[in-house]
DNA sequence: TTGTGTGCAAAACATTTGCACACAT
DNA sequence: ATGTGTGCAAATGTTTTGCACACAA
């Protein structure tokens, strides 16, 4: 990601909490820098680790409230990856996408896939359904996992 | 759901019990017996309530380690319609689908879409996935919901 | 009888919240 | 200065587990 992608994406968060009449802090400002170099997916105890390492004292606490206002502001979406904990993943990377996840060594890869868009699409018109969003997950062995067996 | 149908499920996991080396218990057989009655979407704690209210006393512990059994024997099948609590849908009933969860009223449509799942299937062969499940879930507000607004 | 299951209460997790103090506006 | 944010620890909600007793094979 392009340093000016990083600072657009900061500005956009900032503006979001302006409009919000919410504050911009040393520790939000930390967690949203710190999201574009983390990996494409993760949880709030992967987060908090990842930010202790780089010495970013945040709180767990703050990091879920955060990780909240991100979600909010449409920076960060909360895909099924897992459920018994909640799984992110930054959107301003990369346009709408769905997941591929091997059951053995937890691989995810990622695929677009105008087709199967376009039909979900047509599925929610048919039954009337007003779409705000949606998830695909697709799970099984990937191809090493496959072999190995 | 057909009395022989019940009989043929019940008979299905007493089979699952049997090849694991599993005992059939009274608080096992009220489970499945229960589970046929039950709307076709659940959680542990509605469950749990259900089978109170019906006066078959079986416990949280037992729920949960029987729910865990019945997903290993494909009886039931998780869903993640909902990120804090573990959804569970009984699978004897009807052929794969997938859902339509309204946002406002919680209300979940099951729809069948057959150009969906052979797409889908598709891609994970693209992919090199040996397919195993897959999920795919549309939120949005249903027709009275938006309406509503 | 021998092993597995059950219920209870406690533990384990993930997440949220109340409160006193700190900081952004 | 005023209100919102933070960190801590405690509370919450869901699920799992250790243990003593009960039951199925």
């Amino acid at each position: 990601m392009k340093k000016n992608e990083i600072d657009q994406l900061k500005l956009n968060f900032q503006q979001y909490l302006k409009d919000k009449g919410l504050a911009c802090t040393s520790q939000r400002d930390a967690i949203i820098e710190h999201l574009v170099k983390e990996t494409s997916h993760f949880n709030a105890d992967t987060f908090v680790h990842s930010l202790q390492k780089k010495h970013l004292p945040v709180s767990r606490a703050t990091v879920y409230r955060t990780l909240q206002h991100l979600e909010d502001a449409g920076i960060i979406r909360e895909v099924a990856i897992n459920t018994s904990q909640a799984y992110y993943e930054f959107t301003g990377r990369t346009t709408h996408h769905e997941h591929l996840v091997c059951e053995n060594c937890g691989t995810i890869i990622e695929f677009v896939d105008d087709q199967l868009e376009e039909r979900i699409e047509q599925i929610a018109r048919l039954h009337h359904l007003s779409i705000t969003r949606h998830t695909v997950q697709i799970s099984g062995y990937c191809r090493s996992c496959h072999e190995k067996q």
